[in-house]
DNA sequence: TTGAAAGCGGTACCAG
DNA sequence: CTGGTACCGCTTTCAA
């Protein structure tokens, strides 16, 4: 099924039957009609790669994330997917599961599908990546990684600022004893928030803490808080890269019988959906994730002339949100 | 960057750099490296479009889901993607939100990339799909849609045995009135498991029960339950339609100061990773989602003359895991 | 307003 | 083992 076939049915070029796929309102009404009646009888869907092809054009974008099951990244998904289908876009997803090899390989096939726009929203990173999204000329944005070139916008989110905010919330809770519960990436957001940490809590007098990391998820988290309280440490207060890791160690202290947050305050990281749904509910500082999805969709399809050409950087302020799984630092043991 | 380049560059025909692309080992060493050491130069890589165009083939499998925020469509997603990047293949994803109109979109779309084969993993339904799916000569497979046609496979659940365990026991643990709470769906899964339920519950002498349904996810999950409960309706055990929802459920619970399992039990259905995270941990139903997304590939990629010209069907057993949730109904009120 | 034809970047068949 | 070349299905001048 071809647009010749269509057009041998309204009697007309192929270039007429193309001219009223692409809406080129100089197609005679009448002609239109002959032609729209034939595709819907043959039920004709014109092949996109062809399209693509010829066209030179591509009004599909693409999205590579780190782990979609991770509700931050889904959410930033499923925004910018609204906006790209609602100015015609469509938009495929690809997951590298914080895998190096397989952000190259993703990457690589997007180029290879010369999508029209690329939202790379990860936290690992590959050394030939950047090189390799300059040289194919497709209009890249990056979530978190601090370069700005040419044709390629970047998107970050002041963790500094949240991360401070949230070990200062803790030490005027009393909090002295910390501990750090992140999750392996070479480089991007991640690092940086445990960097942060790191950097904050000992200008906090009197502050000891302990990092330990392990994949991300609930299981990940669990796994950590699990090494963490073997290991005879005993933290007032838990501070998780992210919320989905927090519900792991959640759980964890639940069922060693510590209770959050008499016991060990816990906080997270994203704010999101199910931060309000774990028990008890989580305080984290949230991160406007749906902000983020339009940014990255209009970085991705602003004229190629202006904005892009130069490539921007924005930046989106994080704020506390405290729920119930955080108090003041009980009689130190 | 195209074959000619890399062709000139190379001084070899263009025919020829395909062929060592495609690895057909026809290709003298010699010429191949030659060929490899262009390609690497210029930092090439393939236009898909072009391929699948000129080749009629397609390595890109296409997975529409309703809602992959759901775990239990992510877990699906999950396998299927590692099945099809182990065997060379790739994978994209299309979400519905359960939208009908959205899933023929999708569907529109993925035919008209013309992707190798097609799994719809979804709740709603569309009356076209089945006759455009036919038509487009695709490899299909559905997930739960009782419709057998040649060139489409389907794997179903027995939900059905699964919602009667639970019904069962729960009157076993003395559990009389009971509530259903389930999502929006034209058909499909969600309403056999609905259906199954009004079937089975009155089958037991002395059951009363309810339903109430909402959207899928967290937020659904809890506002089915408040509307429930706002009714002045007391069950003693709420039968979810799904474990995402559930979580819903739970909270809405805990803030009313309901207690669970002392004051209702709960019980979900899938048996995401969440249902162990959650508090109390979830009873529910195991539903083997990798085994699923082993099934899917293979029906996707199966020879297309022997099983998958007939089009088959294959049954996926349930199981019924006990957890924190659920308890003998206490003393009616 | 419409048609003819030259590509777009590959693949695959046919020679050599 | 390698090159020439006819398409694949659609877009886009260029003419008419």
């Amino acid at each position: 099924m071809n647009l010749e076939a269509v057009a041998k049915r309204a009697r007309v070029s192929t270039a007429t039957v193309s001219r009223v796929l692409n809406n080129l309102d100089v197609v005679k009404p009448a002609t239109r009609a002959r032609v729209m009646k034939a595709v819907a009888d043959l039920n004709y869907y014109p092949n996109l790669n062809a399209r693509s092809l010829a066209g030179g054009k591509n009004r599909t974008l693409g999205m590579i994330a780190s782990n979609l099951e991770n509700p931050f990244f889904f959410d930033v998904f499923r925004t910018l997917e609204a906006d790209a289908h609602a100015r015609g876009y469509e938009l495929v997803a690809a997951n590298t599961g914080y895998n190096p090899e397989q952000l190259l390989n993703s990457v690589r096939l997007m180029i290879g599908r010369r999508v029209g726009g690329l939202a790379v929203i990860v936290s690992e990173m590959e050394p030939d990546l950047i090189l390799e999204l300059e040289r194919s000329n497709i209009p890249v944005v990056f979530y978190d990684v601090g370069i700005v070139k040419p044709k390629i916008s970047n998107i970050r989110v002041n963790y500094r600022r949240g991360i401070e905010e949230v070990v200062k919330y803790l030490h005027g809770l009393g909090h002295r004893k910390l501990a750090f519960i992140g999750h392996h990436s070479t480089l991007g957001p991640t690092s940086e928030r445990e960097k942060t940490f790191t950097d904050t809590a000992p200008s906090y007098e009197g502050t000891e803490y302990r990092t330990v990391v392990n994949q991300d998820g609930p299981d990940g988290g669990r796994e950590a808080a699990r090494e963490l309280l073997d290991s005879g440490y005993r933290p007032t207060a838990i501070i998780c890269v992210n919320d989905f890791m927090a519900l792991g160690v959640l759980r964890e202290l639940r069922e060693r019988g510590m209770r959050v947050p008499e016991d060990v305050s816990v906080t997270g990281f994203d704010d999101i959906t199910l931060a309000e749904y774990c028990y008890p509910a989580l305080t984290t500082v949230h991160i406007p994730r749906d902000r983020i999805g339009h940014l990255v969709f209009e970085a991705l399809t602003a004229d190629s002339d202006r904005a892009s050409a130069t490539g921007h950087e924005v930046v989106v302020e994080p704020e506390l949100v405290v729920r119930q799984s955080t108090a003041p630092a009980g009689v130190p043991q």
